[in-house]
DNA sequence: ACCTGAACACCGTTCAAGT
DNA sequence: ACCTGAACACCGTTCAAGT
């Protein structure tokens, strides 16, 4: 005589998000995970793997829709123009999920798939090609993407404290980004 | 009638550093440090506050040994080589302590004291400086160390995964910063 | 086929009792 | 003054029993 199911894979990954982006990592017990979803701890593990495994699962949809954003973001015409926007909207997404967006380069968490990691990054790849050349458009890439992912984490974690102006910072270093992307062509 | 003290908080910082580095953070637990020292896990708290208060003294340790590290890797004749020279310093501090590293600028784990921060952005700001001139001596230097945090991160967590030569990535992007700050003045 | 209570091993932490 | 065993609340996870 088959149980009716009571909840759902994708229920308990955004009752986990919610968790997660409130209270931290921390926060995310399948307790308070199945009263989220209204079951008991033990009839999570029809849904998920574990713990571990629903972290994965967080992070990599948080992963996909920064990866769509940054589609998004891309207009095709003026690719200098195009790395501002992106590099922009990669920094609001970050602002946006503070506590999930750590995860995404935390090799602790298994970090983004591959899937999600080969799409956010082939937006970039385009506009560094476009901008230093086919030869560096991959290590122009990484400098970008390191930057940005440097940049928002240290915002994140409070890091910038001598004072300043970290918007002025932010600009200062996408203008010399793109002139060096541009310069070594 | 006072009882001897069987441990110290040096020894315990100590072997809750060696617990995270060769098992990461889980392994970093009350009992393993407790058995480490040769204590009972109550015992740990004569030392140390609790778990997280280890935990921070351990990232604590870290950093002020980077911040070391970077201070002797600078000569002060060429900026530029300097800065080269601080980069791969960095990088390799970051590769010698893979599971420290990553806490040094994680919000969760209170990252580096501000100590240890203002004195390992020192350097850089300085070499910023002589670089980019005065005006622009904070934002450069946070466009550096942005960068090489950023860089050595998803280093670290395996985020490479495009092919391409990681080392030819890193080359190039440090070329590009240093004419990005010479030109910036 | 899914849900549940009970149980297990583990965790950080507290505290009264010992020396 | 420090160390200890015992205890507490919590955690992830397993599993036999229920429907």
């Amino acid at each position: 005589m088959p149980a009716p199911a009571r909840t759902s894979t994708e229920a308990v990954v955004t009752a986990g998000r919610a968790l997660l982006e409130r209270g931290g990592l921390d926060a995310l017990t399948m307790q308070a995970v199945a009263d989220a979803v209204g079951v008991r701890a033990p009839s999570l593990y029809k849904r998920v793997a574990g713990r571990d495994d629903l972290v994965r699962l967080v992070v990599d949809q948080v992963a996909l829709e920064l990866a769509a954003e940054i589609d998004g973001a891309v207009g095709g015409v003026d690719a200098a123009a195009d790395l501002r926007a992106v590099a922009g909207t990669f920094r609001r997404f970050a602002r946006r999920n503070p506590a999930t967006y750590p995860l995404l380069f935390d090799p602790r968490q298994g970090g983004m798939s591959d899937a999600a990691r080969d799409r956010s990054s082939e937006a970039v790849r385009r506009l560094s090609a476009a901008l230093a050349g086919e030869e560096h458009a991959l290590a122009g890439a990484r400098l970008v993407v390191a930057w940005a992912h440097g940049f928002v984490t240290m915002e994140l974690a409070g890091a910038f404290r001598l004072g300043g102006d970290v918007e002025d910072a932010w600009d200062f270093a996408l203008e010399g980004l793109v002139a060096a992307l541009s310069g070594s062509r």
